[in-house]
RNA sequence: CGGGGUGUAGCGCAGCCCGGUUAGCGCACCUGCUUUGGGAGCAGGGGGUCCCAGGUUCGAAUCCUGGUACCCCGACCA
């Protein structure tokens, strides 16, 4: 069959091969005409809109207002915070012109070369620099902190290598910048936001989380502190999937933004940085897709019941589209999404198929049969059961079984993590665990970065976190054998 | 930027090595009939700058040279 996908399973081999189709058989995104960009189809977008919409909800709980800032940035202001600089400067776009002309010899359009800018403009791979040069302006006392803004926006970072949501050239994203009196109310901003990240990612996406610190080598260019939020893919892969950063008074001192206390004193402000973007799509897909496609969480899923009619002839259809009509009203009445799919030139066998594609997480299908017994058909997406249920009570049976289904797959996703989180003490052990078995390694690290460099370099595994919660534990690294108060997670990761 | 692969109908591909009628197959699409409880069947039909440019040749999808795009694997990264 044409829409068929290849055995998940079979495909640790070449689980992104795996992963592409799926995405493009799905509708969700198709790679675009511009390299590396990608195009999100209108049922990729649903998802995506789903998230924001939540998240959005989620920040004005805790305090934030939206704003927007411009898509360009002076190259002047890159270059203003030193390590930021540096961690982004080989991914930009660079904008050099502003005009084209007619070709003089011949067809086409060309770069008019007297429209070179004065100063080249950068678009956008992250914000800090334009707003924390917009926020000079708009803090001068104590009273006018804390600034608590987001903004939903595109940015661009020019990687060598992309993958559908997961790294695009292009992507959507929504950046948190916050600006403080204090060090301690800026870490806890920070620390909240991850919460908040976490929060969204368990209950939402039905996605298993590990919360915690960066290590210094792989914290964001220009943060003091970086947390994280880290999940594990079905190839045993790991993917950061959120992160919030403390960035202390680097910015601040960087465009000299500063505020006079209640003392009279002028203080550099305090300020933090988070963000979550598109890339929680391809988490999405990662950890919960199975061989006959995706499987979304039903708080996330655009369509959450899909009610195909099972008939023989133009009369027949009508009735059973007519009380399937009767069903979809009462399942709406309780804020379910329903779609009824009556088209008749494609088979049921065929929607059958297409939905657990998408997704969907109920099907039902009323039959002639159904309409004898007073029963309907019922099957969910999770786990592929099908049984026969009676139409009496089915809108209170849905309900509850959203919510077992939401359960679910997070129980199933949290499973298949901590069965791959592996506790290891030799550096024979972790690197066979990594060959052969994937997922996390909980290990002791000594704490320094050219450990954690020749580690990388020997084996492609980095130090995804250092958890919150790991308890202190003497030992030795796995690496040097240096002492260590405590185990890390490393793992190879998207 | 290095290594590998692929560009032929909307999608997936065969044909190329060994040049030769009108470029072919499956899916999708259109029309009709029969079907409809797990990806329908039959019949008819539409759709092509064989990635681009140059060269060899009586003749190029096929051979040669150069370009280009995309995919996979690395390095870089959310």
């Amino acid at each position: 069959m044409a829409k068929e996908l290849k055995d998940v399973t079979k495909a640790e081999d070449n689980y992104s091969q795996w992963y592409n189709d799926l995405v493009v058989k799905a509708g969700l995104a198709e790679n675009s005409a511009v390299r590396g960009c990608m195009v999100i189809k209108p049922y990729g977008y649903a998802i995506w809109e789903k998230m924001q919409a939540t998240l959005d909800k989620m920040f004005k709980e805790t305090g934030h207002q939206n704003a927007y800032f411009p898509l360009f940035i002076p190259k002047s202001f890159f270059s203003k915070e030193a390590s930021h600089v540096e961690g982004f400067a080989k991914e930009c776009a660079v904008v050099t012109h502003y005009r084209l002309k007619n070709d003089p010899d011949g067809k086409g359009v060309v770069v008019d070369p007297d429209a070179k800018l004065e100063e080249e403009l950068i678009v956008r791979p992250t914000s800090e620099t334009i707003i924390w040069n917009t926020y000079k302006g708009w803090i001068q006392s104590y009273r006018d902190l804390p600034i608590l803004c987001n903004q939903w926006a595109n940015v661009v970072r020019w990687e060598m290598r992309t993958r559908l949501f997961l790294r695009t050239a292009e992507f959507l994203w929504q950046e948190g910048h916050t600006a403080h009196a204090t060090k301690e109310e800026a870490i806890e901003e920070a620390t909240r936001m991850i919460h908040v990240y976490e929060k969204f990612a368990e209950e939402w996406m039905s996605l298993p989380v590990i919360v915690g610190h960066k290590s210094p080598n792989e914290r964001f260019a220009g943060a003091v502190d970086t947390l994280t939020i880290e999940a594990l893919m079905q190839d045993g892969k790991a993917l950061q999937s959120g992160t919030s950063h403390f960035l202390g008074q680097n910015f601040a001192k960087a465009f000299d933004v500063q505020y006079l206390n209640k003392e009279g004193k002028l203080e550099y402000v305090w300020a933090t940085s988070w963000g979550v973007s598109t890339r929680l799509m391809g988490a999405l897909i990662m950890a919960h897709s199975d061989n006959n496609g995706l499987v979304l969480p039903p708080k996330l899923a655009p369509i959450q019941v899909v009610m195909i009619p099972i008939y023989r002839g133009e009369e027949q259809m009508q009735t059973i589209v007519a009380k399937l009509r009767k069903m979809a009203d009462e399942l709406r009445a309780r804020g379910i999404s329903v779609k009824i799919d009556d088209r008749d030139n494609v088979r049921s066998g065929f929607k059958f198929a297409d939905y657990e594609l998408k997704g969907i997480p109920v099907r039902l299908a009323l039959g002639p049969r159904d309409l004898e017994n007073g029963t309907i058909e019922l099957m969910r997406r999770d786990t592929l059961a099908k049984e026969v249920v009676p139409q009496e009570g089915l809108t209170e049976r849905i309900v509850t079984l959203m919510d077992d289904i939401q359960k679910n797959i997070y129980r199933k996703a949290l499973e298949f993590r901590d069965s791959m989180i592996t506790k290891v003490d030799t550096w024979d052990e972790f690197v066979d665990v990594l060959e052969n078995k994937g997922g996390f390694i909980s290990a002791h690290w000594d704490g320094t970065v050219e450990t954690e460099v020749a580690i990388k370099e020997a084996t492609k595994a980095t130090i995804r976190c250092i958890p919150f919660n790991v308890p202190e534990e003497e030992g030795r690294c796995i690496y040097t054998g240096k002492p260590s108060h405590r185990r890390v997670l490393f793992a190879r990761s998207y």
